[in-house]
RNA sequence: GGGGGCGUGGCGGAAUGGUAGACGCGGCGGACUCAAAAUCCGCUAACCUUGCGGUUGUGUGGGUUCGAGUCCCACCGCCCCCA
């Protein structure tokens, strides 16, 4: 070997740390521990894109550092196997999901290990196995213990067509997405987690989390806690004698300004209240609202308000006014009460839909001067107007004694309200986990006892609903009919949805073994939750909000230690790529075009279908194509394998490019070439140490030079602070700036330890190849972490800038312990200021020790 | 509709309120070579200028400051997510 050869070198390290077992997670007492998460990967058929490397090396840098810092380290990985797209691609080949996921995972295991990622593989989990998701079921068990499980008749989308129940995102302008036929909402039988009753604390213990401001924010927007109060109004008419309703309102304190109500389309009560002479009108307009998601209606009801009135009449019992009481599907059955009172001088909703219909809009908190209520609402605080008794009092003081006088005489109450709803648990698919519950001939639903879980997935060969609409898993007819203590049963047919698995998954990494139990105490003793997780911003809210929920039901029954289950939070940018397409439509891989500057022709976009330019023509041919980015991906035909990237330049390079790209939290564009810098960058590494004509160590000097001194400290720092920021673009051009500045020459035996040691997280296949070469037998992943002296860091001179009125003009170099007078009286008579400086006096002199002075003439 | 994020050279990006464009890609020029590849060296924001140098420049418009990519206000554009 003489050159950089990559291919060479890699292979052997990876085996080399496997037969070594060199990441082995190990529960060792004398250690501080750190458990480094990355959001595991669903195995899809098209594999691994260099997208998916991004998260997993961030995560790997981090675990390297760590144990080299003298972390016990747990650095896991493993697949979120369950899921939907197995199902589909099983019905398309016409073979079992098992099988595809089987081999699905085979790939992403053989991509991943080409990578050298610091996993311990021994701790590898699938979500789809019996031996995990017996434990998933059992968690399941203990929900239900503690009562938050239920059966409940709740609305989802019927696609009569498919004969298949559909998940919202399947749903568009009431269609299936796939094959444009009819949805309904259709009241179903499903199970519900009941989420809610641990929305306070999963909004309070979100303080004292290191996540991201913006995930936080979308957190606690998702459960939409908000204060206010129930008020309950009576109906007045002849249908609905007696009758009442309750309304949830943030806004009390404008109870006086309500000048009709209006009920959600489902309310129980529209039914009962509407008149005769109406009914024909509501009965047409409740069906038409029933099909459509909430949503669809609320972003319908942003262009128009559509509704109807009942006939009916409610009692403001604040006031005993009688308003209107219509129908309108902008309430929603599913937040608050289902009912509003309607304020439309003081909301933007109900004063749209008081304009369409000409109700009327009443002033009760003062505008300010020149605002027009019945121009449009007014939302903000301020005195009580038209209030009666309470007119002139602020806002926060009106709503406190006006819910006091409601709680008293038993017509509202104060109350605090979530946006946040139970979840709907469960999917009429074959591909995920069966429900360890078993019916009754007389309705009762029973749990599988422990001793008899998992309750397996029977194997079925077709994965559709049965003919009359029933989930797939019907079809095991030998599998559904069973029996409890001789009574005959039959098991639940709904299976778990796909975020069942990954609830969990870090807690079975920590003991993944285990067959007696999720995991053991002393093993969650000792890791107890998850240091720093890196993972999409696509899961800011429901992975993380469902995991937060059961781990906080898994404390409350004791059996974890801690409140939250990931401490740290990162969101890694995603990775785009660029796209290329014909006027024709066709897509063209990225492999197969080329830029021709200057030869630019405009062609119709086969996007905008609008006229664009571009010099992008398909390789070999005269076909010009036009440049767009987007996700990577089979509808662009845009996907980079990142085997293909090792088998050009090698593992470590790909890692290092995925880092130096930009922050890791920022989304940006792939481009294979970018490789080619890293790639060189890491064979003048390897050139530095190693001879190309003898393949041996080139000599070492006595000492370094102070600038390579100087380089390499700039590299250890800037490398340190990387690793606590996740910044790790910078530490790599320090590095690539180290190997300039050593211009062909190596430095001593103490800075190339060091370099190489500061290297290893981000290149450890070169890295414990020269550190090897070097003369240690054992692996560098153990080794400490080098130091440096923060005076290498320092010149003795430095560069002032000099500035006349903030704008530059020269600079000068300066001994660094110079003080304020010299400085200026050197700056003052440094030539490039002169001509500034004739004729003006100088007003002010602002200096910035070692870095600029500024002189501002009067 | 709501929520989150991003705007700096041809491109990816760098910059505790203090010399904008580090580092890399691409491009141009040179060395080495019979030649090419690889490698090494130099140049590379735009405009004016032979040069020295000057002017303008971080999406747009204002503001604060001796000094703003960075801080404040308003706007424009693009991207992502939504039981």
């Amino acid at each position: 070997m003489s050159r950089y050869q990559p291919a060479q070198i890699e292979p052997r390290w990876q085996q080399h740390w496997e037969d070594q077992k060199t990441f082995r997670a190990v529960e060792d007492p004398s250690k501080p521990k750190f458990y480094t998460l990355c959001m595991f990967p669903y195995p899809s058929g098209s594999g691994l894109h260099v997208g998916h490397p991004e998260s997993y090396t961030a995560i790997d840098i981090v675990a390297r550092y760590k144990r080299m810092c003298g972390f016990s380290v747990l650095n896991p990985m493993g697949f979120d196997s369950f899921g939907l797209a197995a199902e589909r691609a099983a019905v398309r080949e016409g073979r079992h999901p098992a099988e595809i996921t089987r081999e699905n995972i085979a790939n992403f295991r053989h991509q991943l290990r080409r990578l050298g990622f610091a996993f311990d593989w021994g701790r590898e989990v699938s979500t789809h196995e019996p031996d995990y998701y017996k434990w998933t079921q059992w968690i399941f068990l203990k929900l239900h213990e503690q009562g938050l499980a239920y059966l409940a008749e709740v609305p989802v989308n019927w696609c009569p067509a498919q004969g298949t129940v559909l998940a919202n995102e399947e749903v568009v302008d009431g269609r299936y997405v796939e094959t444009g036929d009819p949805v309904e909402r259709r009241m179903m039988k499903q199970w519900m987690l009941r989420i809610t009753a641990y929305a306070e604390r999963l909004i309070d213990d979100l303080e004292g989390l290191d996540w991201p401001d913006g995930v936080l924010e979308m957190q606690r927007q998702w459960i939409g806690r908000s204060e206010g109060a129930e008020v309950h109004f009576s109906v007045e008419g002849a249908a609905g004698e007696g009758q009442r309703f309750t309304v949830y309102t943030t806004r009390p304190d404008t109870l006086f300004g309500v000048t009709y109500a209006v009920l959600a389309p489902e309310h129980a009560l529209v039914g009962q209240i509407t008149t005769p002479e109406r009914r024909a009108e509501v009965e047409a307009y409740v069906s038409a609202a029933r099909n459509r998601s909430d949503m669809d209606r609320q972003v319908a009801a942003e262009k128009e308000k559509t509704g109807v009135w009942t006939g009916a009449f409610a009692i403001n019992p604040v006031n005993g006014a009688r308003v209107p009481i219509w129908v309108a599907d902008y309430v929603l059955a599913t937040y608050g009460t289902g009912a509003i009172m309607a304020v439309p001088a003081h909301d933007e909703r109900d004063h749209a839909f008081a304009k369409r219909f000409g109700l009327p809009i009443i002033e009760v908190i003062q505008a300010p001067a020149g605002f027009d209520v019945q121009a449009a609402a007014f939302t903000g605080e301020g005195p009580a107007v038209n209030s009666g008794a309470y007119s002139g009092m602020a806002s926060a003081a009106f709503k406190k004694l006006i819910t006091a006088w409601l709680e008293e005489r038993g017509l509202g109450a104060k109350k605090v309200n979530y946006k946040l709803r139970d979840w709907l648990f469960s999917r009429q698919r074959y591909w995920g986990e069966p429900f360890p519950v078993v019916h009754g001939a007389d309705g009762r639903i029973h749990t599988v006892p422990e001793s008899q879980l998992p309750v397996e997935l029977p194997h079925i060969d077709e994965y559709r609903p049965t003919a009359d609409g029933r989930p797939p898993l019907a079809r095991a007819s030998d599998w559904l009919q069973t029996d409890i203590a001789g009574e005959p049963v039959e098991r639940e047919t709904n299976t778990m949805p796909q975020w069942a698995g990954s609830c969990w998954y870090y807690l079975r990494y920590m003991d993944p073994q285990n067959t007696e139990q999720a995991f053991a105490p002393d093993k969650v003793a000792y890791w107890r939750n998850v240091d720093l997780y890196i993972g999409g911003v696509e899961h800011a809210v429901l992975h993380l909000l469902y995991a937060r929920f059961w781990h906080k039901v898994l404390y409350d029954c004791g059996l974890v230690p801690t409140k939250e289950p990931f401490q740290r939070l990162f969101n890694q940018g995603m990775i785009l790529a660029y796209a290329f397409r014909e006027a024709g439509g066709k897509y063209h891989h990225p492999d197969t075009v080329e830029q021709r500057p200057g030869q630019a022709v405009t062609i119709t976009s086969a996007w905008s279908l609008g006229p664009v330019e571009t010099d992008w023509y398909v390789k070999g041919t005269e076909t010009p194509v036009e440049q767009k980015l987007g996700k990577m991906g089979k509808s662009l035909n845009n996907s980079v394998d990142p085997l293909d990237v090792v088998a050009m330049y090698g593992a470590d390079t790909l890692r290092i490019y995925e880092m130096f790209m930009g922050p890791l939290e920022q989304v940006k564009p792939w481009q294979t070439s970018g490789c080619e810098g890293v790639f060189r960058f890491l064979s003048r590494v390897w050139r530095l140490f190693v001879d190309e004509d003898s393949d041996q160590l080139r000599p070492l000097p006595e000492a370094s030079p102070k600038p390579v001194k100087k380089a390499v400290a700039a590299v250890l720092k800037e490398c340190a602070e990387g690793f606590e920021a996740l910044k790790f673009n910078t530490p790599i051009s320090k590095m690539m700036e180290l190997v300039n500045t050593c211009a062909g020459t190596p430095p001593a035996r103490p800075d190339a330890e060091a370099f190489i040691l500061a290297l290893s997280p981000y290149a450890p296949h070169l890295a414990e190849e020269l550190w090897q070469r070097l003369g240690h037998a054992e692996s560098l992943a153990a080794h400490p972490w080098p130091t440096y002296n923060p005076a290498d860091l320092i010149d003795d001179t430095v560069t002032y800038a000099i500035q006349v009125q903030g704008k530059l003009r020269g600079s000068v170099e300066l001994p660094r312990d110079l003080g304020k007078d010299e400085v200026l009286a050197a700056v003052r008579a440094h030539p490039s200021v002169q001509k500034y400086l004739e004729g003006v006096s100088i007003k002010k002199e602002v200096f910035v020790p070692g870095k600029l002075v500024n002189l501002v003439t009067g």
